[in-house]
DNA sequence: TACAGAACCGCATTGTTCGGCAGATGTCAA
DNA sequence: TTGACATCTGCCGAACAATGCGGTTCTGTA
C-alpha cells in the first residue's frame, strides 16, 4: 500500500482508528486544511481527502475546499471561523503577501507579535520547509503546516494584549538548563508606530527589548507597518529607523517619513496595486460552498 | 493443531480464553493489528483474524482493515448518534469543572496539552491571581484573563497533533542564556490511556518524558482522563498510576483499574451528577462503523 | 491571464482478507 | 485400542482494500 514507506511509525494507526482520530481533530480545532491534517497524520493528501470524504458523508464534519469544518460551526452561525477585529485587515494581507515574496525555501525566519506578523504567516503558503521561530501564539493555528518544517515557540510570560510570549530570544536545549541563540535569515518584525524621529516604537518595554534582541539574531531585518503606524510613537522604544533593512507598508508613508527611511537605508516596500481586497487565505466563502 | 509447533508458550491457552483474552486486550489498548495480536498471542494471523471475525459478530470490537478498534472510540463519530460528541464535551467540561474546584487563588498552576485540560482552564473563570505555566497553545486563548496573573509558556517545538510544544520544563532567565526549573502547587495532566498495568501513557515520547518533568515540579499532581481512556494504553508511557495524587473523570472506571487507582494510592474524584449519556455508545450497531 | 493548490480519475503496489484444504488433537462409542 | 466425527489451526492462492503517485481538470488568488 504505501508506496513510500511511511519515515517511521511511531503509531500505527489504523485506518478506522485514524479516521476518528481525524475527525477528533477538526473537532478540536473547529477547521482543519488538507495540509494541516497531512502533516499531523503524516498520510498523503489523497488519503486524507478519501477520510475526510467519508466522514462528510457520515455527516461527522463538513468538507468545503481545501479542508473541512466542524459541522456545528456551521449550524450555529454561518460566518467564517475569523473573527474580523481587524479593521485594517486587508492592509495587512497586503503586506503580508508582500513580505511572503522575500522568504525563500528552506530559509529560517523569525517573527514576533501582532497582527501584521500573522497576516505574513497566512501568506507563507506555498514555501516548503521553512523554520520559524516565533513568540506569536496566533502563529501555530495559522500558519501554514505544509510550508514550515519546524516552529519553535519562544517560551515565557504570555501578554494578552500582544498575544504573544515575553523571554529572551533562545531556544531551550534539549537537556534543559540551558539555553542556546540561534541564527537566522530573515526577522519579520510588527511595530506598533513609525518615527523619523523615535524610530519603530512598540507597546511595551519587554516586548520591543525582545525585538531588539530579534533582530541581532536575523541578517536581514523586515519592519510591516500599516500605514496608521507611521507618524505615530507608541511607549517603548526599539530603535532607530536603521536597524531595518525593509519596511513594508501597503501605502506611500507622508514625505517626511519617507525621507527619513530613505536617509536611514531602509528600503520601502509596497504592493503593487494598494486596492486589494486581501489576501485573506484562509477564509473561506462563508456558506457558499458548505459542501464539496 | 499447529502445524508449526509453537515457540513454547507457558500458557497453553484454550481458543475461548483466548478470545476473552484478546478482547480484553483491545479494549485495553483502543486498537490492536493482526501483527500486534499475533505476536502478543503467539498464534498465526489467520486465527487471530478468525477470533476477530467473531469478537466483532458478537459486537464486542469493530473490526477495520487490518485490526480492531474499541467500540468506544468509534462510536462518537457514528453518524446516528452523532450527539455523543457533545456527551463527550460534556464529559471533558464536567471534569474540568471539579478540577477547576481543586484550585485556590494565587496558585500556581502546572497544565499540559490536550482537550481535557483545556476544559479545565476554561472552567476557572472566577479564580484570581493564578500563576499557569503551560506548554498548552490552545490555552493562551481560552483561559479567562481575569484569573490568571501570569501565564508562562513553556518554550519549544511545536507539535501541531496536540498543539502544545515539546521542550524542557524550565522557565527562560530574564537576562537569557540559562533556564530555572520551577514550582507549582498543582499539575493538571491529560493523558491518553490509563491503564492498571502500564500506568498512564500518552502518545509521543518526548511529550510523555515533559509530563514527568511537570510531575516532578509539582505539589500534588491531578490527572484528568475522560472514560475513554480506561483500559486503554496510548505508544509512549509516562509513568505508574502512583505518580498521580488523584484522578478526575466523568463516570467511574471499570472495577479492576479502580483497584488499581486505590491500590497506587490515587484518589479518584467523579462529579456529582454522572448522570452519563454515555450509556449509548452501547447500543449502536455494530457494522456501522466508521471502518472501511 | 497566469499560476498554485485542490480535487478528481485511474493505476500500480502491497499488505489484508477470504475460502478451501490438510494436519493435529480431542471426543465418544464400539 | 481404534475409528468416525468435530474442532482448531496453519498454509496457500486468489480477491480485495488502502494508499500513494502521476496526470488532468477545476478553483481561487495574484
Amino acid at each position: 500500500m504505501p508506496r513510500q514507506p511511511r519515515k517511521e511509525r511511531e503509531t500505527p494507526r489504523l485506518p478506522a482508528q485514524r479516521r476518528a482520530d481525524l475527525a477528533e481533530f477538526v473537532e478540536e480545532h473547529g477547521q482543519a486544511t488538507v495540509g494541516m491534517l497531512v502533516e499531523a497524520f503524516d498520510v498523503s493528501g489523497d488519503t486524507v481527502r478519501r477520510d475526510l470524504q467519508y466522514l462528510h458523508e457520515q455527516g461527522v464534519v463538513v468538507r468545503s475546499y481545501g479542508g473541512v469544518v466542524r459541522r456545528d460551526d456551521l449550524a450555529r452561525f454561518d460566518p467564517p471561523f475569523l473573527s474580523r477585529t481587524d479593521a485594517n485587515r486587508d492592509a495587512k494581507a497586503a503586506i503580508g503577501a508582500l513580505a511572503a515574496t522575500l522568504v525563500s525555501d528552506q530559509q529560517t525566519l523569525i517573527v514576533n507579535g501582532g497582527t501584521t506578523t500573522l497576516a505574513l504567516a497566512r501568506a507563507l503558503k506555498g514555501k516548503k520547509d521553512l523554520t520559524v521561530v516565533t513568540n506569536n501564539l496566533h502563529l501555530p493555528g495559522n500558519i501554514p503546516a505544509g510550508a514550515v518544517s519546524e516552529l519553535h515557540i519562544l517560551g515565557g510570560q504570555f501578554r494578552m494584549t500582544s498575544f504573544a510570549t515575553l523571554g529572551p530570544v533562545e531556544l531551550p536545549d534539549v537537556e534543559g538548563g540551558r539555553t542556546h541563540a540561534f541564527h537566522a535569515d530573515l526577522a519579520f518584525i510588527g511595530v506598533g508606530g513609525v518615527s523619523g524621529e523615535l524610530g519603530f516604537t512598540g507597546g511595551d518595554l519587554r516586548e520591543s527589548s525582545m525585538i531588539r534582541h530579534m533582530i541581532e539574531r536575523a541578517e536581514r531585518v523586515v519592519v510591516l507597518a500599516d500605514s496608521s503606524k507611521f507618524g505615530r510613537t507608541a511607549f517603548a522604544r526599539i530603535g532607530e529607523l536603521s536597524i531595518a533593512d525593509g519596511l513594508i507598508t501597503e501605502k506611500a508613508p507622508a514625505a517626511e517619513i519617507g525621507a527619513a527611511l530613505a536617509e536611514a537605508g531602509v528600503e520601502l516596500l509596497i504592493p503593487e496595486a494598494a486596492e486589494d481586497r486581501g489576501a485573506d487565505t484562509q477564509d473561506r466563502g462563508s456558506d457558499s460552498e458548505i459542501a464539496g
